[in-house]
DNA sequence: ATATAAGCGAGACGGTACGTCTCGTCTTCCA
DNA sequence: TGGAAGACGAGACGTACCGTCTCGCTTATAT
């Protein structure tokens, strides 16, 4: 039992290595399964076993990387996490996913295309959408918070991020949606 | 430049068609190059000859749909074209590529998918956008028009309007897309 | 190098059986590999993983129906086996490749179209070429027995011989090469 | 009238001159109509109209180049023409076929291709094959002559000629083709 | 000079093959 | 005997090709 969970969690890794190796390489096209699975010396089951699907590799690649911002907004110190004032909540939280965002434009553009039309259901996604809702809800209790907070997270596109970054300023994206998000704020 | 040859023209509107036919039967994915041939009853050749790829069939018809739209907007009488005030402008603009939305979510999220990341280069979605700068741009001039259009526009995503149109009511999604774009108007 | 699987073989079989039955069918144009694997209830990347190619597919069906030869001409017992006078393995060695070639007329004539001029490379050919060099040489070192044995194989081709057998003698064609190569072999 | 059959042998050259220039350029499969027809500046339509066919025109080409002969073996002096001892004449002949071949042996094979399995109906084909059945008949009336003319005529094989002359020394191919016919007439 | 007719370039068309690729399943085999 | 390796089915994609067919310009004749 203990000896084959060390083999998965050493797969686990492997095919998720291979598969930002990939994704880093040639962008999101270039991750196909029998790809990632070669790379990463594996059998393809295993990677199905894993993941479930590409979809599920991307997704469970994607969680890797935002789990921190998650475990910060749900138990961390402010302002991410509760305790500041909802505006300066809201103002990190974007700042920590449009971090991640900008980081991995190129497996957030891959996600998208595989998730296809799941990607509303999501955990990840309904987790991001149910904290900003709830960050807008606080301030603008006038608005329909739940559909402003799919409006901001719909920005979170990688096509999207690859347009607006201009060399040398990776954060510009992150501060125009700062600034949107405050535009939705600012009371008439 | 010669002008289309008619039969050119004729095999045209068939394949797109088909194509239609094919997505309201059976969702994006039913929607493959051989089946729009076969049921257009035309040679798979022709198809690429025509649009290239999956993705320009795709766009093909979306700009198809969208055509009256774009034509109202640049030589239309007010309230969608020129001559009506910026902020009423906006209103009839986001119901009009509401409507389209709406009734083609499908076709939207297909050609998302099929499009990858090419798709703010896309000569409509540009078109799209520099407009709803300009209108923005009118009416809030302090803020990022060109940024708040992508915000704007990247709502209208097939999977997020099937997901946020309760039945019974179609227009609920462009609802919500208007009001939010009158929140980021509202001075504060 | 792992065995290969078991499935494999089987279905290295079923795309056989299926090309022969096209074959017979319709000719050779009539084999497309869209086709056998169809027939074969096999799917297409399965019959390019194994044969590569239509050339491929082809060959290795040639070379089923020749193993049997080549093996009797290696290892077996007189007079096609090593051990007879080279002109009775010669007059032995035509006609077993003459009763092949007889019985495979189309699929020769097929083979020829796909492998265009690869053909004096394959290893089958430069097989059959070494082993008529052979024998021609031991007869006649006088002339020259390469080129003989090219003159002697060119003479298998699938068009040629449905062009000259007669209906109702079958092993016309054969004898014809028999005595092409005697009139060769009978010294001045 | 007459106008029309200065272009249509303007055009006829023309493509003539494009297909050779493809096939001199990257061998037989480069030899596309469209392609012929877009170098030649030529509708694909007359290409059809003259050529009838991809066979067709490869045909017509090899008639080109092996005119001369032809016309020399019907007509033209001995040792080619008629007047000289049977045996000359068939050396003359293989020589002049042999040099034609050495100089279109890509031309060669694109046509056998293309003609699959009609070559030996071929009025060229059977042209040459009733002349050196005429020949050896002569020479050695006890032999299968016509046999042995479809034999010496297999040889001439685009593949089989690249494949056995070496560099620097073209007319190789032709002096083994000879020896063999000499050894074939050789009575024993 | 105008109207009609023929012919040809250009190339689109239908149909279809090829070979590559992908996903997710499923069989086989090894440890 | 359980899980890794990877072959498999299904089928889409995009390209190429052939031989046919359509179109519309251009020329050629007829009025």
């Amino acid at each position: 039992m203990r000896a084959e969970r060390a083999d998965a969690a050493r797969n686990r890794r492997a095919v998720l290595r291979a598969t930002e190796r990939l994704l880093a390489e040639g962008g999101g096209d270039h991750v196909s399964l029998d790809r990632v699975a070669a790379l990463a010396e594996v059998g393809k089951g295993t990677v199905f076993r894993r993941f479930g699907s590409r979809a599920g590799l991307l997704r469970a690649l994607l969680e890797e990387r935002s789990g921190d911002l998650r475990e910060a907004v749900t138990n961390g110190p402010p302002p991410l996490g509760p305790g500041a004032p909802a505006r300066e909540r809201l103002l990190a939280f974007l700042d920590g996913l449009g971090l991640i965002a900008e980081r991995n434009a190129v497996l957030l553009s891959a996600h998208g295309q595989a998730c296809a039309d799941d990607k509303y259901g999501d955990p990840s996604y309904r987790f991001w959408h149910r904290h900003l809702s709830a960050l807008l809800t606080a301030e603008r209790p006038d608005l329909d918070a739940g559909f402003l907070a799919h409006g901001l997270l719909a920005l979170f596109d990688g096509g999207l991020i690859r347009h607006l970054t201009p060399p040398g300023d990776p954060r510009h994206f992150t501060r125009s949606v700062q600034r949107m998000a405050m535009a939705l704020l600012d009371r008439d």
